[in-house]
DNA sequence: TTGAAAGCGCTAACAT
DNA sequence: ATGTTAGCGCTTTCAA
């Protein structure tokens, strides 16, 4: 009756009790409701850390899907970074808490998991055989019979590329991050597939390995300016700042005398002069595809083969970038 | 038996029966186990927005306590941000949409619920009548029989004020928040309790009404560097990005020619150059308040008078501050 | 010591 | 069209 479901008992007197309830602030157990029923409704999302930046932008997108489509999500936070002092990840610990993660969200009968990784890698840690539908977020699981939702790095290089080939330069500086990186691999792919496509020959001196520091930003772009480049594309913003620090100690000006590319499109880019151009990963966007996907496969909606999709990039083509120093060229910049 | 109470059937029974469960990947359902107790040891939070800066780091801080003594937490996000467009906040949907978030931890029998607001104001929505524990974070509650807690804005700016002066700077320029903001008033307050303590006479002139963007920030500074103030407190880190802009386009070098005091120690300081001095907010510590305040609540083990939290903040003392111009004074900054 | 049974609040299937 | 009942998976109580 008070599910609205059972036909009315003359509607005088169902209104009646409808108000009843509504004065006694009376609220169906949730509990006794989906144990009855079996069936929960609801996706578990494990997060390895929630504080680190890009990961409540990923929740939010799961929520937003899964709300449209009648599902609950309920969040299971290893809290990895705070838990251990640094990142003590892929360690036995990790295993236990991922374990301990997955049982918790199993005894909430939860219908299908997402888990977001703090960073792009491969993760060992598989769900246990039998288990509900499990999704890789911002990571990419060891054994690929499961799905797994990262960005689109290659292509975005390759875009970041061309933009600053179209603007004229042809001895870029790149800073990459660590070489194990597979983000880095893939962005380095990307950029160089834009040199090959446009004819400009590729040179290995150019392309430095920074640690994702400002630091080693400002340490490699010392160097690369030195080699003479009129471009630096760095593989993160904090290091494309360590670029902008290394200008101003040598008295040049970015967007001028030397073109600036970042990547993460954080809040700093706008903060610095000139603004930062810089690539905008889609977490809200991988967050829902995550969602689409956990939920076909717990509706057998498509097949169930896995997947693994690569949301494109946004770039954003900010003052930083400008036509080189000698050949006052071509197109103005946006933004 | 499984639950490891009940007395022995004999040790290697017990322990063959354990086996097959554990091999069965066995798991009590959290549902029905709650249902039964009629307790779930959990406590609701509800957000404003997930996604922005300082909430994770306050969900965290709930979580961590709540873990350390034994409780659950399960997230309610309003997405107050992603829903409607701007700060549509305050308005009959987001009373409506508190009211269903509220209904909707209740039907999961929380036994208590922490409100993260996304910025600090009073908050006209309540829990009903006999609700369980209801404590508001980063903002306070229009009807003070609730606790809330928050971080010690006005102390924080005393010690700001405090070291600004004791750096031998006289005249200090302020770039406020928006004179309506709760933020802005109490850091105002703290501020000028500082210049009055050590004798400083307090030039209205010299604080200027910033609304939290760069743009606003560049704008009053520039005003302020032409009445000849040798530093500027900015009320946060993207208004003091502004002053460093305008530095940069008047030739004036911050740590030598001014000294800048940020607010809120975003990611942003360490980026500048010097590194900006600022204010960080003790999140993780207000989330841990947050949910010790739930839990003596929930266990009665503390009088149920409300109180006030404030948090006292902790202080970043960058080169981007330092002695003014003319007098070659006094003591090195620290990092 | 061990086992059986009642019941948490709900829904769905079944009688009336 | 309405009322009754069985049972979801667990814990606790009570009986054997």
């Amino acid at each position: 009756m008070l599910n609205g479901k059972t036909g009315a008992a003359g509607p005088a007197k169902a209104k009646e009790i409808l108000n009843a309830a509504a004065s006694l602030n009376y609220q169906p157990n949730t509990l006794a409701k989906n144990l009855k029923l079996r069936r929960s409704r609801t996706v578990g999302i494990i997060t390895e850390d929630l504080t680190v930046f890009n990961t409540p932008e990923i929740v939010d997108g799961i929520e937003s899907f899964c709300e449209e489509q009648g599902y609950e999500i309920v969040l299971a936070n290893m809290r990895l970074f705070k838990r251990y002092d640094n990142d003590l990840t892929d360690t036995p610990e990790h295993a236990a808490l991922f374990e301990r993660m997955l049982r918790n969200l199993a005894a909430k009968q939860v219908e299908g998991i997402v888990y977001i990784g703090y960073h792009y890698r491969r993760i060992p840690h598989l769900p246990p055989a039998g288990s509900v539908p499990f999704i890789y977020a911002y990571c990419t699981p060891s054994d690929n019979q499961y799905s797994s939702v990262a960005f689109d790095d290659e292509n975005a290089s390759f875009q970041v590329g061309l933009a600053l080939i179209q603007q004229g330069h042809r001895k870029i500086g790149v800073i990459s991050g660590p070489m194990e990186s597979l983000n880095a691999q893939a962005r380095l792919r990307g950029f160089q597939r834009a040199l090959y496509q446009s004819g400009v020959l590729y040179n290995a001196g150019f392309t430095l390995y920074g640690d994702w520091s400002q630091e080693s930003g400002l340490l490699c772009a010392r160097e690369l300016i030195k080699q003479g480049v009129t471009a630096i594309y760095a593989f993160n913003d904090l290091m494309a700042c360590g670029v902008y620090l290394c200008c101003s100690s040598l008295g040049l000006t970015v967007g001028r005398d030397l073109s600036v590319f970042g990547y993460d499109n954080q809040n700093i880019c706008l903060a610095l002069s000139p603004p930062l151009s810089s690539v905008e990963v889609p977490l809200g966007e991988m967050g829902r595809r995550c969602a689409a996907l956990v939920l076909e496969q717990i509706n057998k909606s498509a097949d169930e083969s896995p997947r693994e999709c690569a949301i494109p990039c946004l770039l954003h083509l900010r003052a930083s970038v400008a036509p080189p120093p000698e050949k006052a060229a071509a197109a103005g910049p946006e933004n």
